[in-house]
DNA sequence: AAAGTTGTGTAGACCGTCAAGGTATCAAGG
DNA sequence: CCTTGATACCTTGACGGTCTACACAACTTT
């Protein structure tokens, strides 16, 4: 099932982003959560989770605190912060205003 | 007006192949036709056209052959091949797909 | 004469993703 | 007990597409 690519260069900030704004959870989570909310089309490797937390951390727009996960491991949970939280209106803003103008190409006759 | 990306990662040749889908022209009319039908949004530069119409071609999607441009001058102008309405198609499949899946994700409550 | 437009092209840097590996803990099965 | 599989973290190196910035050429406009 894994077509060429799994992921949207550029979209992984936004959809991380976004899945943190519901809850806050650890980086294996996330990635979970995102194949099966799209339904098993985007597929997340760890080799892109990580290395994009740790950006994002970075930047500000996440934070990480140790805890327990639900298993009763100790996991990484991130949370999205205020910046987070603008950053992610404007991925989501830009999202929809690239795709939406690839769109006018692509159904066009 | 430019915003960090002018376009979203790994769409730019399902842009090329389905402009030339309704017109064989060369490398500057497809750059300025994305850019006006999808209201000046995506900006293709040419960094970036030049080399995807030379792997597109390449990979035998696309057939070039000079000719005399509107403006009297000698340019390129690259047509789809059989090859590459099917990739054309695949390529528009799979931005469907992805997309969706996207906004799945954006869109969630 | 200079500047702008059309038109093609390249070089190098940048950066996000992927493939592939590593570490560790815990549960379940043989 | 030992192996397998799931959970959970991480890094390294390669790859590839896009961007910035150039270079060149011909023709038009100012």
């Amino acid at each position: 099932m894994g077509k060429p690519n799994d992921l949207v260069q550029g979209t992984l900030d936004l959809l991380i982003l976004k899945t943190l704004s519901l809850d806050a959870m650890h980086g294996w989570a996330i990635a979970k959560r995102i194949q099966q909310v799209s339904g098993e089309v985007l597929q997340v490797q760890q080799g892109s989770l990580y290395p994009a937390l740790h950006r994002l951390e970075q930047q500000g727009w996440i934070k990480a605190k140790w805890q327990e996960s639900e298993t009763g491991r100790q996991a990484k949970f991130y949370a999205l912060t205020a910046a987070g939280r603008k950053q992610l209106e404007a991925e989501a803003a830009n999202w929809s205003r690239l795709s939406a103008a690839i769109n006018l190409i692509v159904s066009e006759v």
